[in-house]
DNA sequence: AAGACATGCAACCGCTAACGG
DNA sequence: CCCGTTAGCGGTTGCATGTCT
């Protein structure tokens, strides 16, 4: 680190600053390559007490600004950007210093829940505390969490959160901005469900846990869920492709037409999924996410700060997907995924607050030490994993019932997928967890929608949906099922849902979605969301599905 | 005590919006 | 409208330090 680099951004160094002494001490590497224009590298490197000086004499002088102006009027060996960071991070005065009080940490914790990873926006909560302060401290918190196989949010904010959003249903209007990044900077992959196409998303996504629980969606989904690149207008691409790849188009002809079986056959579903919790005495309270959950370690990368270039222990490719395009609705999804009593925090990310209850969650949550700071994630962490054993798996906890508490930290989700992890040390984290890749943000919205969550969904009653907020219903789609067309919407449809049985030669077709869609989608779609490499790399996207059948 | 490993933090990097000529 | 500059933001990196074995 530290090194030297041609530093576009910082300009050139005048050639009277040459011989200043500052140009070369302090402990970070000054040399390497020369600076753009034959000048002397800019340091780089921790800031010395003497650079300090001069920087913070400077702005006491000519005030914050024009950073570039630093190096030229001072001896100083830094670009601007330097500068001001180290000035904004450091120098300013009424910085604080030091740990985060808990009232910071809470108060970070709520804007973060519904700003994301907006540092700046949320340091501005924060006086004399900086956004590279905050985005290191919730990182920090991210990777403790995944340690502790605790949520993020912890329960008293979710339900603050809840009691603030249902003050304003606005929130729940779709294209609201606010909830836009509420979600999406939680990196939460939301598809782009149109209020218009619920009951169709629900129909075809009723069917998503019979698929892999991964599976396609990982690879495809994100692309597949954009407005701008329904699935089935590309199934529809694919089978008008059968010239040029014959023997693809049979096969997605057998996918979407198996389709239209979907809306006829949830219960078979149910019984092959052996989940029963679908229709549980109060079933619209009941959201049980056997799969919604994700695997121990695999939170943080849910929690959109971790990084996208560093291995995350496949071959997916980690992108921010289309969660910060303004044009997908995050919103209706959310509306149109959440369980009546659920709130849409609480469906950020199942694994970061299980909406589902479990004993020990619905003590946790009785438990003064619920609050999610840092200091006590290693308590929870301790009780969660002395208490894990005594839990009930989640394959026998069907018949949880959910409280007001229930909007807890600990997920049983959590205890199957590690249940599973312990007995399958081999697979890879991405294959069964839901949620993979960067959370929410590099992940799964059509994941997410294959979760029982959005199974759940679809068996909300009409009058059950009904119970939606006003809000709500004015948001109420105008697609109906039973008006002559029993096929889900087909734009909002997971293409894993196509794939699920009908893919006996995977690799063919793996080569001709990549083939197909790799361009239209760089091109009209996100670039960079669907990596035609990584679906060659999936093979267990379809051995996954077979496991439900 | 020493090496390995994990963690936190400061700083850097790339990108982009805003602005002015 | 284009282009260059500047400021700012969010993500990433790697050193310093702490902890573990």
């Amino acid at each position: 680190m530290y090194r030297v680099k041609s530093e576009s951004d910082c300009e050139m160094m005048h050639q009277d600053q040459m011989d200043s002494p500052l140009a070369d001490d302090g402990g970070g590497s000054s040399g390497g390559s020369p600076h753009r224009g034959g000048g002397p590298p800019l340091k780089k490197g921790p800031w010395t007490s003497a650079e300090d000086a001069i920087l913070v004499d400077y702005v006491k002088k000519h005030g914050e600004g024009n950073w570039n102006a630093v190096q030229k009027n001072t001896g100083l060996f830094r670009c601007g950007k330097s500068c001001r960071l180290r000035w904004a991070n450091h120098l300013r005065p009424n910085l604080k210093k030091g740990a985060f009080t808990p009232e910071e940490e809470r108060l970070i914790i709520q804007l973060h829940s519904k700003m994301g990873n907006k540092w700046a926006r949320m340091a501005a909560h924060l006086p004399g505390r900086t956004d590279n302060e905050i985005k290191n401290y919730w990182n920090t918190r991210i990777k403790r969490c995944q340690r502790a196989g605790l949520p993020v949010y912890p329960a008293s904010v979710i339900n603050q959160s809840a009691n603030e959003d249902q003050q304003g249903s606005s929130d729940f209007n779709c294209g609201d901005n606010l909830s836009n990044n509420h979600l999406n900077g939680n990196g939460l992959y939301l598809p782009d469900f149109t209020c218009d196409n619920f009951i169709a998303n629900s129909e075809a996504l009723s069917y998503a846990p019979q698929l892999s629980a991964v599976s396609i969606s990982n690879l495809l989904g994100q692309s597949f869920a954009s407005k701008r690149c329904g699935f089935m207008d590309q199934a529809r691409m694919l089978k008008q492709s059968d010239s040029l790849l014959p023997g693809l188009s049979d096969t997605v002809n057998g996918a979407v037409s198996s389709v239209d079986q979907f809306s006829n056959d949830s219960e078979k579903l149910r019984q092959a999924l052996g989940f029963d919790y679908l229709h549980e005495a109060n079933s619209s309270s009941k959201i049980i996410a056997p799969f919604g959950g994700a695997l121990t370690g695999s939170h943080a990368y849910l929690n959109g700060t971790f990084s996208a270039s560093r291995s995350t222990n496949g071959p997916l490719k980690m992108e921010l997907p289309s969660l910060q395009d303004t044009e997908s609705d995050p919103n209706s999804w959310l509306k149109y995924t959440v369980a009546p009593t659920m709130h849409p925090t609480e469906l950020v990310d199942p694994y970061l607050q299980s909406p589902t209850a479990t004993p020990s969650a619905k003590s946790e949550c009785a438990s003064p030490r619920n609050s999610g700071l840092l200091e006590e994630l290693l308590h929870q962490a301790e009780a969660l994993r002395s208490g894990k054993n005594q839990q009930p798996s989640v394959r026998s906890s069907s018949s949880s019932v959910s409280t007001p508490c229930d909007t807890t930290v600990v997920s049983p989700d959590f205890d199957l997928c590690q249940e599973y992890w312990e007995e399958h040390p081999g697979a890879m984290l991405h294959e069964y967890v839901p949620f993979s890749g960067n959370s929410l943000t590099e992940s799964t919205a059509p994941v997410s929608a294959a979760s029982p969550d959005a199974f759940q969904l679809s068996k909300i009653s009409p009058a059950e949906s009904n119970s939606l907020g006003s809000g709500e219903q004015a948001m109420e789609p105008t697609y109906e099922p039973g008006a002559g067309d029993a096929s889900p919407r087909p734009e909002n449809l997971r293409p894993d849902a196509f794939f699920s049985g009908n893919t006996a030669d995977s690799s063919l077709f793996n080569n001709a979605i990549a083939m197909l869609l790799g361009n239209d989608m760089n091109t009209e779609c996100k670039p960079g969301l669907f990596d035609p490499s990584s679906w060659s790399n999936m093979p267990h996207a379809f051995q996954m599905s077979e496991e439900f059948k």
